[in-house]
DNA sequence: CGTCTAACGGGTCTGAAGTTTCGTTAATGG
DNA sequence: CCATTAACGAAACTTCAGACCCGTTAGACG
């Protein structure tokens, strides 16, 4: 037997699936109620009914399983909306992120996988494997924009969409604003006319 | 004797006040060396050559610590620079946050007190307060701008100063890309045209 | 349907984080 | 300069997260 298999890997059905489903379950909801800190991987196994043992073999840190979630949360995508203008989509993206931070699970979810993020290089990996993954989603509405000419050639898509989620996460973990509506059209309004004057535009400075 | 007194109050002089200098480097260090995660209060005691006795009683959590070293270094302000125009000025505010968070050990130090922030409400407000105090160190030169007709009458310093900041810590916390002079030019250029274009004046939407 | 063995899980052990105790040191006020 | 006691610090104690052992369960393949 080559030891140094991670296991999980050569028998990945049935059994080892509902486990890792359970499991990631259980660290999601304990995320979302304790935060990243004070979270022990017994915890975690209890709530998913499995032995503590799985859960320390398959896993091993909490940083590591927060990776592995991240991982399986990346594969769930949600479709973005068009609306025919670049404003109005990059509006509906920014409700979307809006909404999401502001309610009670989900946004501490995702403060406990930034805060994860920050201790762990695989864990960041992974946190940026998956906005990645977000931002790519959106990133066509740009291009769209491109096309229209509502923004200049050679506008970089996903520095458009970044800078939309960008005040919303300084709200949510820095300044403890407020993160309503309002704040979520600032956003996407001073993105757009960023990125209708070209401040976007791949490698150069501004244009005039 | 009235119990509920926190220790370091009645005397906060001398021996108390070295201690309390001594842990907080100590901490500093510790929490830019190895992060949040991981951190061990009797390993902060161990750098400040002082009982973990005394870390214990006096801060107890790594997160109350953390909040206290907030508040002391809240009391450090950097003046800012000025240029005599809004760009200028804020372009100077972004570098200055760029090279602040490019810096490795300021970087690490920051993303730890984040972290720490997110899994306790006493350390965030303490980290809201503590980016108040920069935020207003830096609102002026909108001000300025205001006054010299720059941007519209009613655009809300606080938000400019902080739409400066969001990119650069979304680079640092999330998406893990470049935060290089450039990042830190678009940022300040972007929201510099935003606020040109009325998207910070207090409680309205858009002017046009 | 039966064999093989990957993966799970209960029980136990250990080291280190955190607490309590009590003696020592040094601010504070007169 | 002295008395008072707040605050510190060494060491013993407690608790529990995380590692380990080994028997049990159930995928994979013929």
């Amino acid at each position: 037997m080559a030891d140094g298999v991670e296991p999980g890997t050569v028998r990945p059905g049935g059994r080892t699936a509902r486990v890792r489903q359970a499991v990631l379950r259980a660290a999601e909801d304990a995320l979302t109620e304790q935060g990243f800190t004070g979270l022990d991987l017994a915890d975690i196994a209890r709530r998913a009914a499995v032995g503590k043992t799985t859960v320390y073999r398959r896993w091993g840190t909490v940083t590591g399983l927060v990776a592995d979630l991240l991982q399986d949360m990346a594969e769930q995508s949600a479709p973005r909306t068009e609306t025919g203008s670049l404003l109005g989509d990059l509006t509906a993206n920014a409700r979307l992120v809006q909404r999401t931070l502001t309610d009670p699970r989900q946004g501490a979810l995702f403060k406990a996988l930034i805060a994860a993020a920050t201790g762990d290089a695989k864990t960041a990996a992974a946190l940026h494997r998956f906005y990645d993954i977000r931002v790519r989603e959106w990133a066509p509405c740009v291009r769209q924009a491109a096309d229209r000419g509502e923004v200049p050639e050679g506008t970089d898509p996903h520095d458009v969409i970044r800078a939309v989620s960008a005040p919303l996460y300084y709200h949510l973990l820095i300044s403890g604003g407020r993160l309503d509506e309002t704040a979520a059209d600032r956003a996407a309004e001073a993105a757009a006319i960023a990125a209708r004057a070209g401040v976007f535009v791949r490698g150069g400075g501004k244009p005039a």
